[in-house]
DNA sequence: TAGATTGTTAATCGATTAACAATC
DNA sequence: TAGATTGTTAATCGATTAACAATC
């Protein structure tokens, strides 16, 4: 928006431009940005130069004001970047003042430690409740979060506008499970269920973790360190 | 190694190159390869050209041949790849075959459901046991792993020959206890406390696990989709 | 004003894709 | 042998870094 006035000539184009073509690199480094904020706020900081926070990133300097400048103008010149409000503007970016609202689907050891974290509440996502098909659970509560029935899976999604599924279930029943929600409107999915959750509507988002890849790569990392590594080096 | 009879002029070189330098991209990809591989043992193929498995994957076929190639000729002109003993061979790339030896350090809920998965197992890894703090919990057992007290760790790790710390403990405890796990010649250390662990040491591997920074990249995902998105687009 | 530090353009580097000769 | 498909080189694309003019 900043860039309105600066830019007179061309300002049709920047809005335009503004948000899209955000390469994927750079998004996927927001998250990080936004924790270190966070430090820094608690640490009581209230401006910071893209060179300082290189050195406690341990990215360019460069990279940072590349990075940032995707999204708009939020520093100063000669003085850096206000803190408090660039963590605003983060915050803002990766939607945690949108108020998300989430379900989570399986209530398995996976599920039930979901369901304990405050992660999701600390970025702005609010839990609503947990879904299994085990009749021992339904209607019991698991840290606070009542437990329903899948059945009602896609009337309560529909019912609550919920945004976000958390799809700890068996790889088998993925598909039927996230179907059953984008009937009832669900935006997107935070898969858990170790296989490649897809779908043809562009609108539909997956977000798939594989746990088991970061394991493999940290043994990787392990094996070819200079202690260990191949003989022949 | 089978590059040594084909270049013969150049093969000192080559050992030397053969594991180095593999781009940071091609291995963050090999873990995808091993999953896919996996599957298609499991379905029963027997080959599988890089056209057919690019479709599978959707990727390129260059993509799949160029990475495989950083670690040797593992297909066959006019044939393909053979599934099996591709699969093989990238087990062993990622350590699948050395029987790496872990130890959970935090016996809450995270460390309880990374207790009760077969992820560790399915990949080659051992769980040895679990440690907490909790005298309660000290001495049980959870999913069939002894619950140790964290004053046993290094003595434990050393006397187990443990190779890999999982930490599920709150992030002022990490440093403290990854200490006591490296003076025991732990080597690798996969990080749940949702804080940057760093060593000077580059024979130290840490794997930092950032759930939360997916959950924000879900919403921000979901934010900018064009179903919803911003509204000056 | 002078000093500092951004925003932005240009240069470099690395990763992906295309093309094709080697060869099974 | 002919057809298929790899391994590998060269071309393209994207991401990172360096440099500096704009400006607070």
């Amino acid at each position: 928006m900043e860039s309105i006035d600066k830019l007179p000539g061309t300002f049709e184009k920047r809005i335009n431009e503004s948000k899209a073509n955000v390469p994927t690199a750079v998004i996927k480094r927001l998250p990080r940005y936004h924790r270190c904020l966070t430090d820094l706020i608690r640490d009581g900081r209230m401006r910071i130069s893209s060179k300082e926070l290189s050195e406690i990133m341990e990215v360019t300097a460069s990279q940072i004001r590349q990075d940032l400048n995707c999204f708009g103008g939020f520093g100063q010149q000669g003085y850096g970047y206000n803190v408090k409000y660039l963590h605003a503007k983060i915050s803002e970016l990766l939607g945690v003042t949108d108020g998300y609202r989430a379900v989570i689907i399986g209530a398995g050891n996976l599920g039930r430690a979901l369901a304990a974290t405050h992660m999701f509440e600390r970025r702005g996502v609010t839990r609503l409740a947990l879904f299994d098909n085990n009749p021992e659970l339904i209607g019991t509560s698991i840290c606070g979060l009542p437990v329903h029935s899948i059945d009602e899976l896609e009337s309560f999604s529909r019912e609550n506008a919920v945004d976000i599924g958390v799809l700890t279930v068996p790889k088998e029943a993925a598909y039927e499970v996230a179907d059953k929600m984008i009937r009832a409107g669900v935006k997107g999915f935070w898969n858990f269920a170790n296989m490649e959750l897809k779908f043809d509507n562009p609108d539909i988002i997956v977000e798939n973790v594989h746990m088991g890849d970061s394991l493999m790569t940290l043994c990787y990392a392990i094996k070819n360190s200079s202690q260990n590594g191949d003989a022949n080096a």
